[in-house]
DNA sequence: CGCCCTGTTGGGGA
DNA sequence: ATCCCCAACAGGGC
């Protein structure tokens, strides 16, 4: 579910509240949770501490806490985390008590959500520094440096996207919104784009996480505010049509298939398929067995 | 009713 | 470097 702005958007819901707030109590409910690491270990380092800081890196949400004790967190998928839900909101895995009897409950029905200790700020830096590249928000991110970052690569230009490595936040949806409005094809070769396709595709990766961060970060049905409010009725600041039948630009029929493991909707008037690439089929009911 | 497929993510192994 | 599979569950199609 959350992609940059969504996380983004919960961050800057909790910070106020969380922020100078000393965590009392870590209830762990799924020790999957912070595995392999030890609950107990995880809570002791965790209970005690104030937040001096909620800050965002990539999709991770790191709780800053004192004498440099960094818990980060991603919610993958469907993760919540809710303030002050109520004793019967479903799915809870970890409760954060706070100093002030408030409390922070992170749900997630999929159980794909982590929690991982990083203890001293070089820990933390180490931890990002194999898994997160520039953030796309900062102003960082233009043609030059999206083109310094694709060099050589022969994938596809939406596995690019999707390497957190390189280009930080981009998920599945935004991955395609920012490649459909700079009109480019989703297997294209990433080390192959011109120039002006990567002048095109920064400032729209750009443009579809500002608009996206603009809208409280509705884009996706289950996304949850921490405040409960379900978000994402209508994406309205999206382009692209996802489910929808035709393109909102031009009328060809959007076409899906799958291209770096994800599903992914392409209007190929809009974003001509490079010469020699085929469509993959869509695998419909089709499933390799298993030997 | 029940089976089968899909999915907003990231890590690990081939 | 790149691709495939998996984690665990809900929900929809058939």
């Amino acid at each position: 579910m959350p992609e940059l702005p969504e996380v983004e958007t919960i961050r800057r819901a909790l910070a106020p509240r969380v922020e100078g707030r000393r965590i009392e109590a870590l209830e762990i409910l799924d020790p999957r949770w912070c595995a392999p690491l030890d609950c107990a270990e995880v809570r002791h380092a965790v209970e005690g501490r104030a937040v001096e800081r909620l800050e965002r890196r990539g999709k991770y949400l790191v709780f800053a806490l004192s004498d440099e004790v960094h818990l980060i967190t991603h919610l993958r998928m469907t993760g919540t985390m809710l303030y002050d839900p109520g004793p019967d909101a479903r799915y809870q895995r970890v409760r954060f008590g706070l100093d002030d009897g408030h409390e922070l409950r992170f749900c997630d029905p999929r159980r794909f959500g982590t929690g991982e200790l990083a203890l001293g700020d070089a820990a933390r830096e180490a931890f990002f520094a194999g898994r997160v590249g520039i953030e796309p928000l900062d102003g960082v991110l233009d043609g030059p440096a999206l083109r310094a970052l694709a060099r050589g690569r022969r994938t596809g230009a939406k596995a690019f996207l999707l390497d957190q490595r390189k280009i930080a936040g981009v998920g599945n949806i935004y991955a395609d919104e920012a490649l459909f409005r700079a009109g480019v094809h989703p297997l294209r070769a990433a080390g192959a784009l011109t120039g002006r396709q990567c002048e095109a595709l920064a400032r729209a990766v750009v443009d579809a996480l500002s608009a996206g961060l603009e809208a409280g970060g509705a884009t996706i049905d289950d996304f949850r505010h921490p405040d409960g409010v379900q978000g994402g009725f209508q994406h309205e600041f999206l382009v692209h049509l996802r489910e929808g039948e035709e393109c909102l630009t031009c009328g060809r029929e959007i076409v899906k298939f799958v291209a770096a493991g994800r599903g992914t909707y392409v209007c190929e008037r809009c974003q001509p398929r490079p010469r020699g690439v085929r469509r993959p089929q869509a695998p419909r009911g089709v499933r390799s067995g298993r030997p």
